[in-house]
DNA sequence: ACCTGAACACCGTTCAAGT
DNA sequence: ACCTGAACACCGTTCAAGT
């Protein structure tokens, strides 16, 4: 992998910020297993003891790329005139699916910071955004959290299936073929233990990604306005 | 980890069962890095080249072990006589919700179960088991993939992120100052950025996580319901 | 056919030593 | 203050050699 000949004289010293920066840029060409210490400090141009004076250990330097690409994903704008909450709701929601789709590792990583530290940098800040708007559908307060873990955890959950399914074929041309093969299995399936998934195979087939996690979106919202008349 | 002398004298010979059996109580006592074929070889009073005549390599192990576990997880009878649909597919959901929190590794291996093989033995299982009640449901047709496809992200990604929760703090009692101490962080932020997750610190100080999560399936059912009437 | 255990090519992390 | 790079204690996996 990363084929180019990339070891970047090292100009300026190193920084955090460089070593936080070229993670991303490892785990984005080769996931998780991709960020090693030692491919990290080669392409540096250092020896893998010198980013533990930066970085306390591999966790930090993933909690570190995951704050930053957060806070790159949750950059959507201030509420426009004239948008709607749903609109505000898809727009989060899109954004963070984008986020895990180009970068596949950021999935576990978001779930893992959400557990270790509910209270740290990142999970208040992908809460109040899905929040804010699930407020303003006009929910009875004492579903607020409810509705919001919920939508929470289907935008995180499904982004990352999604990134991690989109990860199993190529970049892009071979989705086609991969599905196709894995509907006519569907077809080939025991008619008595499964006729269901049979019924689907070619809704497998032709569905587009991207719909469909917003259709899932739009199955909650339509949930919680029920709520909101009840 | 594992104090107790537990070199049980190789009675049988090694076998499959065997192997995955033991892999399953690694897995449980101390998560994915848990499992070492070193570790593992030790258990079985054998050399860790052994395991490898019964099983190609760690992934097939970690798939042998997830097909077991979810053949007990949707073991959850067949349709009962006065069962509806919706009692239906919350059994399901709880059965794999359970089976994920007592097992927390088992929810990154079902995830890349689907993604790698999604007619292997595990995806269409579960899919059937959610998609056949969401047909019974009386949803049109069309949206039979979509709502099933939602269903099981939100169920798989709920249930997998609530594993991780669980295993932050220890098996029971800290949870209550666990949460505690996350509501008076939530309470703690600063009003104009986090109202709203200010406002419900103290649902998230009480909220039951069981509870929570068949919220979140209720909202995905209503959603449905809603589709089906249109 | 089944098992052994040393060996290989990796990891993350530490730490004395350098500048 | 910042960096170097050898060393430690691990990994998964292979494979000649044994029974």
């Amino acid at each position: 992998m990363t084929p180019r000949t990339r070891t970047r004289r090292r100009t300026e010293a190193l920084s955090r910020e460089r070593i936080v920066e070229e993670a991303v840029e490892l785990l984005d060409a080769d996931g998780e297993g991709g960020l090693t210490f030692r491919a990290l400090s080669e392409r540096l141009a250092t020896g893998p003891g010198a980013i533990y004076w930066h970085v306390t250990n591999k966790d930090e330097l993933l909690a570190a790329a995951t704050d930053a690409l957060v806070t790159v994903a949750l950059t959507v704008g201030p509420p426009a005139a004239g948008e709607s909450p749903e609109d505000r709701i898809r727009a989060v929601a899109l954004g963070l699916y984008d986020a895990i789709d180009h970068h596949p590792w950021l999935g576990a990583q978001l779930s893992a910071q959400i557990s270790r530290s509910p209270s740290g940098t990142v999970t208040p800040r992908i809460f109040e955004s899905l929040g804010q708007p699930i407020r303003a559908l006009g929910v009875p307060e004492s579903s607020w959290f409810t509705a919001t873990s919920a939508l929470m955890y289907y935008v995180l959950g499904a982004a990352r299936q999604n990134a991690a399914n989109a990860r199993t074929f190529g970049p892009d041309v071979d989705r086609a073929r991969f599905l196709d093969a894995a509907s006519s299995d569907w077809e080939a399936l025991d008619p008595d233990e499964y006729p269901f998934t049979r019924a689907v195979a070619d809704q497998l087939r032709d569905h587009d990604d991207r719909e469909q996690f917003l259709a899932g979106v739009a199955l909650i919202l339509a949930g919680v306005g029920q709520a909101r008349r009840a």
